[in-house]
DNA sequence: ATACGTGCAAAGTATTTGCAAACGG
DNA sequence: CCGTTTGCAAATACTTTGCACGTAT
């Protein structure tokens, strides 16, 4: 088998293991809906909703209740391996937070909210810049950029 | 009296009448919770959340709804005469968009929950290099760095 | 065996909506 | 006047909390 640098699915499964070692090394015990919440969204490639995790897990069917699925992202948020987003609307949405540093910014569509990932470098290093400049400590940052995507631009 | 082209309380006079104009230009009358939550916004030197308005206007003697005041900044919103911030928190806040489309982003203290507004022309245009390079049609963004401020720091 | 974890239901916030009364032009 | 706007209260949407039962270690 051949051994990809940076494939997809193998980060993925990398970060389940890394945020089930991460769990246990806090001295949590692994529970039905702390080990469903993880892999759920180890199998996604961007953020998702607390419900859209809930939804998903019962579609599968397991048997967890939605308390339990933000009680296990919060848990996964303080532990760093998760990190929250609001993109607007009210909701939080969640996506692994990769060990490497790096990470991703999003475009949302405002009309039927679709969302988006991309990198931009100069804009990390723009980000990075000010904060040095500021007397606040800067610890996370995110950037949102609204729009149309191409299909309702279209319609 | 000595006139300053940036001066700030002669800014936000103007912000009020053009805000007021553009409710009058879409269509609509002048009542008094419009009227209210104009005077409040143009007060403020940077954002405020709805309950904050209200608790404000209330203060002030003025019985107004808080349903009143989400319709009211909804509209300002739509109109373009304010903008809708989302710093985290699940709540929404409201500042005035200046005309010239100058713009600032936010510094959030994830302790105390302190709002200090910067600006940066590098990052300015590093989104608008993003935007350019991206399918989507994108019409506003915001960036959010969280971290402690100087106080909290200290303490 | 015994804490810790979980599901369900109820409570808690922020925001929106229905509606009759007040009001602006 | 007459349709818009408003305040109140009820409804909604997302998230958190209380509690008895289940389960991993």
């Amino acid at each position: 088998m051949i051994r990809r640098t940076h494939d997809h699915a193998a980060g993925t499964e990398a970060w389940a293991e890394h945020a089930a070692a991460q769990v246990a090394a806090a001295g949590h015990r692994a529970g039905g809906a702390r080990t469903a919440v993880i892999e759920s969204l180890a199998g996604q490639t961007c953020c998702r909703s607390a419900q859209e995790i809930f939804d998903q897990l019962r579609a599968d069917g397991r048997r967890v209740g939605i308390a339990s699925v933000y009680r296990v992202l919060d848990l996964l948020v303080s532990l760093g391996v998760v990190q929250r987003l609001d993109l607007g609307g009210g909701i939080s949405r969640y996506e692994p937070a990769l060990p490497g540093g790096e990470h991703h910014h999003h475009l949302v569509c405002v009309e039927c909210g679709e969302v988006r990932p991309f990198e931009d470098p100069r804009l990390e290093s723009a980000i990075e810049q000010t904060a040095a400049r500021s007397d606040f400590t800067v610890d996370a940052h995110d950037v949102v950029l609204r729009g149309h995507c191409p299909d309702c631009r279209a319609a």
